[in-house]
RNA sequence: CUAGGUGUGGGAAAGUUGGCUAAUCCGCCUGUUUUGGGAACAGGAGACCGUAGGUUCGAGUCCUACCACUUAGACCA
């Protein structure tokens, strides 16, 4: 065994997630900390992460009818205030701009922590006809919320970059159908791109959104058993539109109140696939995310080394014509060994070795990331075979984030059984009544909370009682812990 | 914000009764030889010891404050 230097994982996922996690972030080279605490640089390993993630999901919200569009980062505390729900749940973590130069100015700006306030002021001035709705734009940009506990790179910091789509339709019908089209895109980018699943379901009264009526959330469940919550739907009802008194005539020549919604996906979605996908030996990147699917090492010596880079750049264009991203890393002042060792921290899916040996026989040799199964494939077929594997790669890391998913889920049906499974690190599936007060001696006595309620329900007993206070349940909810 | 821990070249880390030129390993640069799981040799660059004050003849070392990182909490995507 040659020696372990400081470039590898020193530690396994599951001693210490904590530590393995900020170790795989460093030697995955994904991101940096700057010297504003809580604000991260998303290094190029992982800002093409988040390319991907809105690649894909602008490509979906355009197919739906989703225009971009950009609005200012700044807001005046006046338009902050209006709703009063909104305001109250932002307010503690606000930056604020208060001076220009050395000038107070009249009014102080906020930094948005979300754009709904100032783009509703236009919206309601845009908006004067049944003939102006439904109104579908996203933003995708940065928020900053001056969170006090403290950051975790990509997980929780006090910049983050999303999308916030809003919304306006001129009924509720329409308006609440949104949240399945909206979800369903969402999950397919979580499942299909980023192989991750998640619990999916409406958030309880306490857990909702500042100034929503109701939201819907997907879940992720982390490996240390700790929930985080990803992408989310909101429908504001006619909260904001009265409040920024969004209006439009109706066909009958009534003012009638809007109906809005907002959903989001954002940069945490990157810590979570590290969390998820990664290994004792570093990241493990999901094919369609992987800004470098394949990495070609040559074996290269003196007396081959010309055949050897001939065949590894035949190998490299017949990958390439099939739409496959190749790194062909000929750098000779690395050893091969050195290679495997940088390109598995790193988490490129497929590694393909070719050397004299291989030559003979006309092979090359192919090592998938997520198993480390090593294979040997003719040289005419490879093409072909890299494309099969990578397809493999992409369903099997779903296949196991959903086997890790389903057994991290324990129904109970109880207060004890409850604190058992959640000292056991898994997140419970009970009946719940779902009344604010219930929640909060919930989470005094387990530090748990509701994650949410899936959208369509097992039946309840008759008489079924919340598992919680022994009330009526109403419905089955997730509860853990979380981030 | 609260409570613990940590802070020494890019990374890791010695230095703990204050004392002269701040070890060592990895990485980096140059050259030569190498290359099938983190290569070898030779030479070289890189640190006002987190920041600011203070105590002292003298501070990486002691004191104070602040900052950052980290772990755990109250809030949040």
């Amino acid at each position: 065994m040659a020696k372990k230097d400081t470039k590898g994982i020193t530690i396994k996922k599951e001693d210490d997630f904590s530590e393995w996690y900020t170790q795989v972030i460093q030697k995955a080279d994904l991101a940096d900390y700057s010297s504003v605490s809580g604000c991260i640089v998303y290094k190029p390993n992982s800002y093409t992460i988040w390319e991907k993630i809105q690649q894909a999901t602008d490509k979906r919200f355009k197919a739906v009818g989703i225009q971009n569009a950009y609005f200012p980062l700044f807001i005046p505390e006046s338009l902050l205030q209006k709703e009063a729900k909104h305001i109250e749940g932002f307010a503690p973590e606000v930056a604020w701009v208060t001076h220009a130069g050395n000038s107070p100015l009249a009014e102080r700006l906020a930094v948005r922590p979300t754009s709904e306030t100032i783009m509703y002021d236009s919206y309601s001035k845009w908006i004067r006809s049944y003939n102006d709705l439904p109104l579908r734009l996203n933003q995708w940009n940065n928020v900053v919320r001056w969170e006090f506990k403290h950051p975790t790179p990509f997980l929780r910091g006090r910049e983050f970059l999303w999308n916030e789509g809003h919304t306006v339709f001129a009924t509720k019908e329409e308006a609440k159908a949104e949240g399945k089209e909206i979800i369903g895109i969402y999950n397919d980018v979580c499942e299909n791109y980023l192989a991750m699943p998640s619990l999916i379901g409406k958030k309880s009264e306490k857990e909702k959104f500042a100034g929503a009526e109701y939201t819907i959330s997907m879940e992720f469940i982390m490996p240390n058993g700790k929930a985080i919550q990803g992408p989310d739907f909101h429908h504001d009802g006619q909260i904001f539109a009265k409040a920024f008194n969004i209006s439009y005539t109706d066909q009958n020549g009534q003012q009638q109140y809007a109906w809005q919604n907002t959903f989001a996906i954002t940069t945490r979605m990157i810590g979570v696939l590290i969390a998820m996908h990664g290994d004792d030996k570093g990241l493990v990147l999901p094919p369609k995310v992987a800004a470098t699917q394949v990495v070609i090492v040559p074996i290269l010596f003196d007396s081959s080394k010309n055949q050897v880079l001939k065949e590894a750049k035949e190998i490299k264009n017949k990958l390439e014509k099939k739409g496959i991203n190749v790194n062909f890393d000929d750098r000779e002042s690395y050893s091969p060994g050195w290679k495997f060792n940088e390109w598995e921290v790193k988490g490129i899916p497929v590694r393909i070795e070719i050397g004299p040996k291989d030559l003979e026989k006309h092979l090359a040799t192919i090592v998938r990331r997520d198993t480390g199964e090593k294979q040997q494939i003719e040289l005419t077929a490879i093409a072909d075979e890299v494309n099969v594997l990578l397809e493999q790669i992409q369903k099997n890391l779903l296949d196991k984030a959903k086997d890790v998913l389903s057994s991290s889920v324990v129904e109970v049906d109880n207060l004890e059984d409850a604190k058992k499974q959640l000292d056991n690190k898994k997140i419970i599936f009970s009946p719940w009544c779902g009344s604010v007060e219930c929640e909060d001696n919930f989470k005094e006595a387990t530090g748990a909370k509701s994650l949410n309620s899936p959208l369509s329900q097992p039946k309840l007993k008759k008489d079924q009682k919340c598992f919680a206070c022994s009330e009526k349940a109403k419905y089955w909810f997730y509860l853990g812990k979380s981030y």
